[in-house]
DNA sequence: TATTGTTATACTCTATAACTATA
DNA sequence: TATAGTTATAGAGTATAACAATA
């Protein structure tokens, strides 16, 4: 039983070369790797407006979207109402968001940009379209068209 | 002025059906939208293991590569060192890692599987399997393809 | 001097139970 | 009875600083 001169017995074994094949053939892993490499950037780029991903969100929605409840941004983007609450008192503290009572059920209220939050916006809408360029700088428009369709056709509620 | 007789003046206006038109043209949105959607379904199929999405991709690397150190599963998964030590921790307890000598590195600690981590992978591989053909079912085999590629390409180092 | 692994710790994110006001 | 919004709180996830042992 010929062994290498330099390998002892029962020496255990070294890893060179990392082996992640399984893992890469998941969607979720790459998914959320993928997520995550895109909102290191947006924390960079998005810090000049002190905006965290879940605050552009919002911010986006409300701009889009004025008059809407804290539940249809809840449902929207998957966050629980207890969370949201503080998350909104932050953007109306920061003079971005205003809420007026909704007019046709009194539990509700409807939450509104501020002409501040319309012009900061502007400008973070801009910059979220240039930080989408970095993102998919290694893929083609066609390829970043699929990925988008893909995307959406995976998790899309039935 | 005609206006409509229920519309008081200056009410604000009501949302009926939410514009996400602007997220949804983000891949980091829709990446961690489709991130979270499969890992809801992994934390229910997954339990009977007792294995959240991080330990399932401790294990697989460790089962993959016998011998790998804590800083190679850092790298590859974007852990911090600080946040893998009870990680492993909680899987050597378990009795699924075995901690050994590194045999060219005085401050390594090569992680090993034990038979019973082998033995436990092997069907949680193939739950994976099964997860992964339910994450994909509104896919044809070939946008499921294109899909793993080109999220790959996309967060691929340089 | 740099790196591996670790401790302690703080901060953020997410989740659950329970309450109020209104429908 | 159900829903919108809120409070309090617990747990999970993620971050930095600092240290011992080894390279």
């Amino acid at each position: 039983m010929p062994r290498p001169a330099t390998a002892a017995r029962h020496e255990p074994p070294v890893v060179e070369q990392v082996d992640t094949t399984f893992l890469e053939g998941l969607l979720g892993y790459n998914a959320r790797r993928a997520a995550l490499s895109v909102i290191e950037v947006f924390l960079e780029r998005m810090d000049v407006y002190k905006l965290r991903p879940v605050d552009f969100s919002v911010l986006s929605l409300v701009v889009h979207n004025p008059g809407i409840t804290s539940r249809q941004l809840c449902t929207t983007l998957g966050i629980l109402p207890p969370n949201l609450v503080s998350l909104v008192g932050g953007l109306e503290k920061r003079g971005l968001i205003e809420r007026m009572p909704h007019p046709r059920d009194g539990r509700a209220t409807g939450l509104h940009p501020t002409a501040a939050a319309q012009k900061m916006m502007r400008q973070a809408e801009r910059t979220a379209a240039e930080l989408e360029a970095h993102a998919a700088r290694r893929l083609s428009p066609s390829e970043h068209k699929t990925l988008l369709r893909l995307l959406r056709k995976m998790y899309r509620d039935d």
